[in-house]
DNA sequence: GCTTGACCTTCCCATGTTGGCAAGGTTTAA
DNA sequence: TTAAACCTTGCCAACATGGGAAGGTCAAGC
């Protein structure tokens, strides 16, 4: 049994965002001391790291809930779990296709641009013309 | 001259946006009619289209303003338009990379999960553990 | 036993960009 | 004249996180 601070190094997540689960549902309310501090079991911090896991995975709190459920329930489906990962590999990879859209035409316009002290850059000209839309 | 929302329709800005940009200082206050109306020229219109692509290519609305003063500027140098929009570049493929290693451990763990019905599932299991972490 | 510092509590605020809604004023067309 | 389509400001919401203030609690050292 420990103190917030404690459950805070031990998962990796922060006390103040702890806290921000609770208030959201994600977590159960903790259980207080007498003078109402929280404390955590093992238990508890073992359910911290599987957040914090998560969230490294890019999972949004909501996912995590799904996520969550699925972890406690022994009998779940294995299919469900597949499912919300799968979505979320969709939605990663239509990220990274956006940003290397991006980065591709960032990298073209500046390889067209001297970089010197003139005033002529493609860069501007074409955020001026809107990239010929 | 025309009002916000033509203005809006006419460089892909909303309404919304227009205002909010005026309010953090991205665009000078807008001249208004007697009644309180923004109004706008074709030359505010060419301003913001440049904002719209600008966004367009995920630049933060500071950048934003960097690279309008620099628009703006007549006598700006091209190698500061291009350090922005490479560092901009650089942080592009560091989040891209962030997911790409989030997708990739993901669909790793997702192609060992049969996916049916059975309740074991290498997603949770990595999610427990913390993926050797 | 008292003081001090390190903890804990709650509450409010800020981030960044965008949308939505409400209450009220203006303009335009029928 | 009236109705519709605009405009105005202001507040609230999202998402996840951090910062800080004001005040209570606990443990260690003296």
């Amino acid at each position: 049994m420990m103190n917030i601070g404690k459950a805070a190094t031990a998962s990796g997540v922060s006390a103040k965002m702890i806290r921000y689960y609770e208030s959201i549902g994600l977590l159960p309310a903790a259980r207080r001391t007498d003078s109402g501090y929280r404390f955590y079991s093992d238990e508890d911090v073992h359910m911290l790291r599987f957040i914090r896991r998560a969230r490294d995975l890019g999972f949004t709190v909501a996912d995590i809930g799904e996520l969550l459920a699925l972890w406690r329930d022994q009998g779940r489906a294995s299919a469900e779990v597949k499912r919300i990962a799968l979505e979320h590999v969709a939605a990663l990879e239509r990220k990274i296709a956006e940003l290397q859209g991006m980065a591709g035409t960032l990298r073209m316009l500046a390889e067209h641009c001297h970089g010197d002290a003139r005033p002529d850059c493609p860069i501007l000209e074409d955020l001026d013309a809107g990239g010929g839309r």
